[in-house]
DNA sequence: TCTTATTGTTGCATAGAGCAACAATAGTAA
DNA sequence: TTACTATTGTTGCTCTATGCAACAATAAGA
């Protein structure tokens, strides 16, 4: 297991990476009904963000992707999916830079590695939210699940960059089963149904719904019924991940 | 319009570049019943590759694609989609820039610019065969339409490229009108549905594939029959834009 | 004029999705 | 205990899209 190196910016060794390019990624979670995305809050300067990261020279674009989900979720083995590559001058924007650097006592100057024009790759992935535990990076100090619906204002053209990840995660939701990722262990026709629903923003037919997911083989009802909640006891379900 | 710069290696002043970034643009056309790529060959060298380039400090990426597809086709107003991004570490293979500097009479030193590591944006661009006129740049010396089930070997991961590409045009020929792209102004049924098989690599039931099209109100059918051919002469189609 | 291969069109069978109906049932209220 | 209610599981009907087969139309060649 990797054990989180904090670092402040001034001891980091920004050579190590290569210059010009960023990841960002849109971490999804889904709770109550509500689709949610992993935030950053830098330190003292009020700017919240996506959570994002930078390319070891050494290191593969996909690998680093991967280590900034692990260093922002603390899980492994994550559902991942390179979707866009956001290389706009407008987003070229050195002020919200300058802010970050300053609320950390480094002086602004045009040559540190932070005030360039960066070139963006866009991952999203989807995460259990029952298991994710957010963690800030020596960039920021807080980290926390955003319902989708009421978005706060984030630098840049993050907001964006999460419209583009949400129209990829429409269009792959239909095409492949990959919303279990979503889901906790098991769950019930319903949550399922609900998750599709908030995620292509438009009601589903339930009963189409129930036949086209049992038919399609995967997923696998277990014998005991949820209860707790009112009226007749629902299935639960489980996803087997075959083909 | 623009004129194209004829300048070698030596002349090109590198520092305009972002470094690090790259394009790889995978240009498709369609001439008989064959789907082809153009393909670029390097001078004094015999390498091949899909025709590249950079992007300027001050421009942004798509804009930087369009420039070097129109570099490449004298073409305007292309079908230009972002494709993927490449980033692993065993692309980045200096061996063959530094065979194309030889080639050039330019010194292999490490820290010339084509000798970085390069994460490259993959694009892919549907032109009209019959329109295209390929034109070699300033580091190749020609320029020509390949069929794609005969590829010839490509440097670097070039041939993993173009099989993303193959795969996202697949994707989104189904669910989107894309294809008129790859057709000259008018065209029959047969000529569109041939398009359609070659791309999906399967055979596409006839009477289905016309109703479908019809019924889509894409097309527009063009009162005169195309004659020449054996047989019952077909309809002349016109692709319509609205939405 | 006849033959042949291809195109345009239509009808039928099948599969999938929307919709409605109904039984089953876990909690709630009486 | 019993009746009520809301939700789930299931089934049948309809509508649409697609695959398949049949047939008429027809341009070129024999």
């Amino acid at each position: 297991m990797e054990k989180p190196q904090i670092e402040g910016i001034k001891d980091t060794d920004w050579s190590r990476f290569l210059p010009g390019i960023s990841i960002d990624c849109v971490i999804f979670g889904y709770h109550d009904r509500e689709l949610k995305i992993l935030i950053l809050e830098f330190k003292n300067t009020g700017y919240l963000a996506l959570p994002g990261g930078f390319v070891y020279k050494d290191e593969d674009l996909d690998e680093a992707a991967e280590r900034t989900l692990r260093e922002r979720t603390s899980l492994d083995n994550i559902y991942l999916d390179q979707f866009h590559t956001f290389g706009n001058m407008e987003r070229y924007d050195t002020e919200y830079m300058r802010g970050v650097l300053k609320a950390n006592g480094v002086a602004a100057t045009e040559d540190h590695f932070l005030m360039q024009r960066f070139i963006s790759v866009g991952y999203y992935a989807l995460v259990d939210f029952s298991k994710a535990h957010p963690t800030p990076d020596k960039l920021s100090d807080s980290c926390f699940w955003c319902d989708l619906d009421e978005l706060p204002e984030l630098i840049q053209d993050h907001r964006l960059i999460i419209q583009y990840a949400l129209d990829t995660l429409k269009e792959n939701i239909e095409h492949m089963p990959i919303s279990y990722n979503l889901m906790s262990e098991t769950f019930t026709m319903g949550e399922l149904r609900s998750l599709h629903e908030t995620i292509l923003e438009k009601k589903i037919n339930r009963t189409s719904f129930h036949r086209k997911m049992v038919n399609s083989g995967n997923l696998k009802r277990i014998g005991k019924k949820k209860t707790g909640g009112a009226h007749r006891a629902p299935y639960l379900y489980r996803f087997v991940k075959d083909n």
